[in-house]
RNA sequence: GGACCCGUAGCCUAGCUUGGACAGGGCGUGGGCCUCCUAAGCCCAAGGUCGCGGGUUCAAAUCCCGCCGGGUCCGCCA
């Protein structure tokens, strides 16, 4: 909706839009004068002055102003009665967007050796969140984990696994990782099993027999248990795709054939590339590496989606770039790329080969526990509290992680996850359920008729409509820019708007043509809430 | 050594792409608000050299240069 009005502004100013920008003190302003009084060496004021005077105020724009050398655009009555009216019809459609075309986002892809860490959740989070804002924005999303199934690290969790066997009494990602950091000490005692290690790999690449069968098995127990933690936290993942798979395709000698056609191969016993740095492809044994296989696979994504979009942490960077360099030389599309920065302990990095991690089974629980402790005096039901206590959880953690820009290093802290005080997303679960509740007794006491009135609009109900039409602009902000963080933000300026607006507004109390207004104020909020909380995998509760 | 990222009140964080109207929030601290739609809420107050130093500009948290602090990467690992 707020395009709508923008693009009035646009059409009436016919300036640049670089120099219309959103503002605290108008819905839209315009800073061009500021620009012409640079170049004429005269005073911004006068100029806006004189450019406001010749503008006519078309469609949604309802008032113009000049104020210091800004033109300020306020939009008009129609434009919020079309904005409440929208949102209220199309409900759970509000701000869905027209765009087309089939992407793939590849996230969360940890190595199947271990359950995952509060490192691997920022991953998981920040690629489901996006997955959940592409489909909303109208693309044809497939999720894909990457499973990393010829690694060096899952031959050492398959030597743990023969030499100590899996705990059967344990979640089996947990399992695995016992084995493979008792594996781990093992050969910093053992060097000789170094060669053990390599035998694996070497079968294993080769598909020879209790190789292949005890790696399957290995990946399996590690994958079942990755995705029980995923599913716990409303984490989706469309398909698994199995690293080797591309061996066994033809995938992987496709690419190399297609590098070697290109003269790009050279040898000196292994194969490699010569980009900024020689990146090996094929070992002296012949066996491939990492990202031999991974330029298979985005050799195979580009013959399937027009777009694919790939979540790694930061300390991928180079090998992102070596990546991407690659697959531009033999003109393959290359994957988007999100980095995002660690997270850490405030003891330092974490590591699953010491077993110096946080699970994130041990989050989840700590903090449903903590959110259980919370809502255990309120008068609902065992199975009602259960639920809330674990949406509110899974809000908390997902917030948590989605609010911060991916660019910002992140150091977890205990006391932080656990205390609920500071907990946004509850914060927008609760003003969701508010409007639930107002709406819930209207209907029982029969009169839920809404009818926006926009001549009765008080400021603040006036600010919290032309933020709730700002909704699907948000969501292309994060399709042009692949940053969640924004909904989140958005999410908690429409919750605060709300808030504000619920402290001083009487909506049940009032007489009709008021309360028909105010309801369906707080309906529409209670859309964009629950879109908004759904595009971050948050349960909107409708109690709580 | 080279490359990339981060540095905003006691703590966390938005804004930086495209320079402009008092740098927004949250936690914590001090004070106030439940005969009224959920107090997981609201209001008020204190708290800032926007890491430091230069430069560009009428105007810099934002752009440029240099430095400091923290993180990451630079494997025939993944």
């Amino acid at each position: 909706m707020f395009q709508l009005f923008r693009k009035d502004v646009l059409k009436c100013l016919r300036v640049d839009e670089r120099f219309v920008k959103e503002s605290d003190h108008a819905d839209l302003t315009c800073t061009i004068a500021f620009k012409i009084a640079k170049e004429e060496k005269r005073n911004p004021l006068d100029i806006a002055r004189e450019l406001a005077e010749r503008l006519e105020p078309v469609g949604y724009i309802g008032k113009i102003e000049v104020v210091n050398g800004y033109i300020n655009f306020f939009a008009s009555e129609e434009f919020l009665e079309d904005t409440i009216n929208t949102i209220i019809d199309t409900d759970e459609n509000y701000g869905n967007l027209r765009f087309e075309g089939k992407i793939l986002i590849e996230h969360t892809s940890a190595n199947p050796d271990g359950p995952l860490h509060i490192g691997h959740m920022r991953n998981s989070i920040i690629g489901d969140s996006l997955a959940r804002i592409f489909r909303k924005a109208g693309f044809d999303v497939t999720t894909h984990y990457y499973v990393n199934d010829m690694g060096r690290q899952i031959a050492i969790a398959v030597l743990g696994y023969r030499l100590f066997g899996l705990d059967n009494a344990k979640k089996p990602d947990h399992a695995v990782v016992d084995v493979y950091i008792k594996a781990n000490e093992e050969i910093e005692k053992n060097p000789e099993l170094e060669k053990e290690v390599e035998k694996l790999m070497l079968d294993y690449e080769n598909f020879e027999g209790d190789a292949v069968r005890d790696f399957k098995f290995v990946v399996e127990r590690a994958l079942e248990g990755i995705k029980q933690t995923l599913r716990s936290l409303n984490v989706n993942h469309d398909e698994y795709v199995w690293e080797s798979e591309f061996l066994r395709n033809g995938y992987v000698d496709r690419v190399l054939s297609i590098l070697e056609g290109r003269g790009l191969i050279e040898r000196d016993g292994a194969w490699f590339v010569k980009l900024e740095k020689p990146v090996i492809l094929r070992r002296e044994n012949g066996t491939t590496l990492y990202i031999t296989r991974d330029l298979a696979y985005h050799l195979w994504k580009g013959e399937r989606f027009e777009r694919f979009i790939n979540i790694l942490g930061s300390d991928h960077k180079l090998y992102g770039r070596q990546l991407s360099e690659i697959l531009d030389l033999i003109n393959l599309r290359k994957p988007e790329i999100v980095f995002f920065e660690f997270v850490s302990l405030p003891e330092g990095s974490m590591s699953t080969r010491r077993g110096k991690f946080v699970s994130a089974d041990d989050l989840i629980s700590k903090v449903y526990e903590e959110a259980r402790r919370i809502v255990e005096d309120r008068d609902l039901s065992e199975d009602e509290k259960d639920r809330i206590a674990k949406s509110v959880a899974v809000g908390a953690i997902r917030f948590d992680f989605v609010k911060v820009a991916p660019e910002k290093p992140m150091i977890f802290d205990w006391s932080k996850a656990l205390d609920f005080e500071r907990q946004t997303s509850s914060y927008i679960q609760y003003s969701h359920a508010r409007c639930c509740s107002i709406l819930r007794k209207a209907v029982k006491s029969g009169m839920p008729e809404l009818e926006f009135r926009p001549e009765i609009c008080t400021d603040i109900e006036r600010r919290l409509v032309i933020l709730l039409s700002k909704f699907p602009c948000v969501i292309e902000r994060v399709i042009d820019e692949l940053k969640p963080s924004y909904i989140a933000e958005y999410l908690l300026s429409v919750s605060n708007v709300f808030n504000e607006f619920y402290r001083g507004h009487r909506v049940l109390g009032e007489d009709s043509e008021v309360r028909m207004h105010r309801l369906a104020i707080v309906d529409a909020v209670r859309i964009v809430l629950r879109n908004g909380l759904d595009l971050l995998g948050i349960e909107a509760l409708e109690r709580m």
